[in-house]
DNA sequence: CCGAAATAGCAACATAGTTGCAAAAATCTC
DNA sequence: GAGATTTTTGCAACTATGTTGCTATTTCGG
């Protein structure tokens, strides 16, 4: 279990104060979750992580709540376990606005945001509108990548 | 509950017998739902439809062997729902080529493959390879925007 | 039509997600 | 900082989704 520092105790207390979220074990240790690795977390990896100290209820409550006020988005996969990454950009109460492709890798197993990367346009056929657009590159990421060369 | 007429019996029991699978009524009665309609179907969508008649686990087999076959693919979601559709291109036993995108409908809720739009090309950050790119689509389709006009 | 092989159905189990409600805690007010 | 108020949590109970082992049934080649 990762020592919770003064310092990043603080962060989450004020990303959750910015938020006018009260300010619960719970929340924080969930948030410091998502802030001590890079990739996405499903409800399970945070289940395992966290599940013995927190109801599974209020992860699902807590994951919820955070989407809602635009600290975490969702991520689509192809095996039924939405995954939840943080919000970089200026999403907020109630609006999410992303325009950077998501990372499957096949051998880490884990999910990034890309968020060099712009969605491109796509040009639909006549009569299809679009409100959002997701991208999900499968392949082989940067660290796997590296490990494989030594 | 639709017809089965003489016809398309015969075109499902030769599209499985392509496949060299055994035409059970099962696997017919479920590759003809695919057929009946323009849009993707999950699990749920199928028990509904056919669940009175067949069992829940052989659903779930039936369409694990046609994913495996080549004759549907899955389609990603972001409400843990995968969705399934009918192979279209020259896809076969343990392998998939796709390279068309999928539209989710907010306003029908239907998931479509989008054949004619090909999946652009999508430059990554170095140390990064692809192995398949998926992109969906939200907004509203052709015949709801058609509807909506009227 | 017969026998071998494949498939279906059933039961039991595992995992995922939701809801109502009472207890606990966080926040507000003075 | 105590007490009132609001919010959040934990628990129980429930629904939905997906998996596995085993046996009965069906399919299919000969
Ligand atoms: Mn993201
Ligand atoms: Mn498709
Ligand atoms: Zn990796
Ligand atoms: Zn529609």
């Amino acid at each position: 279990m990762p020592r919770v520092t003064v310092a990043t105790e603080r962060k989450v207390t004020d990303l959750l104060k910015r938020q006018t979220l009260s300010v619960t074990e719970s929340r924080k240790r969930i948030l410091q979750l998502f802030l001590d690795q890079p990739g996405a977390l499903s409800h399970g990896d945070i289940e395992k992580k966290a599940g013995e100290v927190f109801d599974r209820v209020t992860i699902y409550r807590t994951l919820q709540t955070f989407v809602d006020r635009g600290l975490i988005h969702t991520i689509p996969s192809a095996d039924n376990a939405v995954r939840y990454a943080l919000c970089k950009d200026e999403c907020g109460d109630g609006h999410h606005r992303h325009e950077h492709i998501h990372f499957v890798c096949t051998q880490c197993e884990q999910t990034f945001c890309l968020d060099e990367v712009v969605t491109p346009v796509i040009r639909l056929p006549k009569g299809y509108s679009t409100d959002q657009i997701e991208i999900l590159v499968q392949g082989k990421c940067k660290q796997c990548t590296a490990a494989m060369r030594r």
